[in-house]
DNA sequence: TCACTATATACGTCAATCCATATGTAGATC
DNA sequence: GATCTACATATGGATTGACGTATATAGTGA
């Protein structure tokens, strides 16, 4: 995992602002996201596959949902990044924040065995 | 000054490493650049400027020589993230820290004048 | 089995980005 | 002024990357 590569990741402000809302609410699906971000759902799919092939989120399956999370296991230095970045610029995900309070149905996580 | 400007700086190589040699080391110029990362001159140069033009860093002239260094006026979030990469990936700027030892005629700072 | 929902991927297109090479500019020295 | 050094920028080509649209897959429930 190479500073460059994840950098690279954090450098599309859509990958960036769904890896921020994965980190601050511990995990989302793909349906969240796209409700928080009103983007198209291929949209969102494909960034999420760009963060999981760098190995930056994991996904589990619960039903037809895909649960998304950060991966616990990154070096120090990238989850001190990510979790400044996140500290730095709440503001620019509160409208997000607030798109995900209005969404209707929300899943219901289950007890999660990854 | 919004994340993925940050972050689409920082995911070239050229210009992660040009960034973080000068914040380790206060201060370099475009020649200690070149022969510390082994690349042309016009391509560092190139990567200086973009790197200037997002105010990542400032430069000052003296003599014949352009010295960058990181800009103290950063956001908070900013520095704490160049400080942690920078920290966390020591191993990969060894060899260029060897090259800048090795590099022949360093030019000498004097009083800066910003 | 059939329909429905959530998600993933494939394809073609367009824009952004990086590079090498060549050339321009500015300060220093003779 | 002529020349040299350090640095900056312009140009054109090649690669990468993001997008919308269409389609595929997989799980659920009637």
């Amino acid at each position: 995992m190479t500073p460059t590569t994840v950098f690279k990741c954090l450098s599309d402000e859509t990958r960036l602002l769904c890896l921020l809302l994965i980190r601050q609410e511990g995990e989302l699906c793909v349906c969240e996201l796209t409700a928080s971000l009103e983007l198209s759902q291929p949209k969102v799919s494909r960034h999420l596959a760009q963060l999981k092939a760098c190995h930056l989120v994991t996904d589990r399956r619960q039903g037809l949902w895909s649960f998304y999370s950060v991966r616990d296991d990154l070096p120090a230095w990238v989850t001190s990044v990510l979790d400044t970045t996140l500290a730095g610029n709440q503001v620019s995900l509160e409208p997000c924040l607030r798109n995900l309070q209005a969404m209707g149905s929300r899943p219901e996580r289950q007890a999660c065995c990854d």
